[in-house]
DNA sequence: TTATCTTACGAGAACCGTAATGATG
DNA sequence: CATCATTACGGTTCTCGTAAGATAA
């Protein structure tokens, strides 16, 4: 019942171990021991198996509550500080890799010429990461994107309540290296693709299972898997031949070794929307990239 | 942080009282006090006016997220509870005034027929209550209805982890009492009717501002509010003049004095779901229902 | 054996009830 | 002055760390 035992479980789970998750969490070992005791007992049932750490059934579902939930108290617990909190002279503004990094500096001219004390920090993450950040109030604001149907907003961690606007809607296009047989053409549809080999750069593109599930086309089977959130990189890999890639259109622009075809059958748009919790700076910042609702 | 001091803050906001939360909730009046009071050290600032009781402004902001922070907590232990238990014979049925009876009880006869032990309930309340007793296990299942755009989902409380079948949409009626000038007309518009009387019968068709926010309309003042469940007695009100209601076109016919005239302008429909948590009642609940997903 | 989890036990803290005190209409 | 919230105090329970025990690799 006790949250710091939901803690302590989905530390323990993440980590595989208790000692680990002691260290972490500033406990003892017997502490984060009988944190789990507590809980099987509550709730009657094993939630881990021992040696090696993994949570059971009842385990795995008990966390997909207890992240939420711990979100939400951290949440909770951010939005009431900033209630107390005076004007701020510090913002940490949260983006995802392929995030329009052109608009927000733009914005960010704009916001510094009205509060010319400012001091902004821009945190590069996943996207994830960035709904959480502004929801726990460690960013101030985030500029996040991803790959949706077009007016669909991107999705989000449970538990993280956050603000979204729309920041653009741009078009998407298909990352070939050049001489491809494809790379002719005008636009290209996902449908006749499920066969190649496709790149997956969870940390640059999105995740190759975010694709799948906005497009509805299976079986994009991926070949190689690129872990960093380098654009210039991962191009440097399809430019080799190691597989496509599903890009905006606007990041391919000028890049050695690629070609740009417009992806245009499923009607998929790459998406940007800023998150944020209703912060002063971060409605200048809103104001300034010029949002719609 | 103890989520039992989150549960008397919501319950002592709900009553207004101290007293009346510490009968409620088993405690003493002393217990409530002191619970508020570790929640406002907590956060560092009152959460609670006294005299008469009322959150603060940092209070609303807290019970904005404990109420769905309970709510899943309720949600992990029915969810786990559902594990270790064993084949139900019981089950009840959460049902919102309006949702399409009778094609509930086609269903039910179906899924009799398949399990002839079964001992079935249907209990009625509103939709924000189904919803929430299917998250916290004490509904098997929940047909509910509401205003939506056509393919949207109806909006849930938030926290409510519930899987949602779409089981209809049907047209929209505007419900006129005979002889109403408008009586005649083929189909209606929203729009220009902003200015005409309105019944807000919440607990049957739906509270106004659900029309409201689906509709994008302003203005759509109420001069009456009707808070039974009970569709006729709403009826009754409307035959007598005292405002206009929108409800679904199936639940108009045959009855004395009023006219339906469908709603055609703004594009809504009157949308019905099934929730459930994946429980094997509720699965063929669902099939029989045959709910497209 | 070694790393790791579990159990035993005691100190300290937290929680809740009884009862007295204070405040408000 | 009657109702309601707060404070004081004590008993019970809970939580955590130390330390010893158990168990699998």
């Amino acid at each position: 019942v006790d949250p710091r035992f939901l803690r302590t479980l989905v530390t323990v789970a993440r980590l595989g171990s208790f000692s680990a998750a002691a260290r972490e969490l500033g406990y003892t070992q017997s502490g984060v021991s009988q944190h789990i005791a507590a809980l099987e007992s509550d709730v009657g049932t094993p939630l881990l198996h021992r040696r090696p750490v993994r949570p059971t059934e009842a385990g795995e579902r008990l966390l997909d509550h207890a992240r939420p939930i711990l979100l939400r108290l951290d949440a909770a617990r951010a939005d009431l500080a900033r209630l107390t909190a005076q004007a701020a002279t510090r913002m940490v503004i949260g983006a995802s890799p392929l995030a329009a990094m052109s608009r927000l500096a733009h914005a960010l001219e704009q916001v510094r010429r009205a509060a010319p004390g400012l001091e902004a920090t821009v945190r590069v993450a996943e996207r994830a990461a960035v709904a959480v950040g502004v929801a726990t109030g460690e960013l101030d604001a985030g500029l996040v994107d991803g790959i949706a149907a077009p007016g669909d907003p991107l999705r989000l961690p449970e538990g993280a309540r956050v603000d979204a606007l729309t920041v653009a809607e741009d078009p998407l296009a298909l990352a070939l290296p050049v001489g491809h047989p494809l790379a002719g053409r005008r636009g290209l549809g996902l449908d006749g693709l499920g066969d190649a080999r496709w790149l997956d750069a969870p940390g640059v593109a999105g995740p190759l299972s975010e694709l799948r599930a906005a497009s509805g086309v299976d079986g994009l089977r991926s070949t190689l898997r690129y872990e960093g959130v380098d654009v210039a990189g991962m191009l440097a890999l399809v430019a080799a031949g190691h597989g496509l890639a599903v890009v905006p259109e606007r990041a391919l622009t000028g890049l050695a070794g690629v070609t740009a075809v417009r992806l245009s059958r499923p009607p998929l748009v790459h998406r940007t929307e800023l998150l944020h919790r209703g912060g002063a700076a971060a409605s200048a910042l809103a104001a300034a990239l010029g949002a719609a609702r």
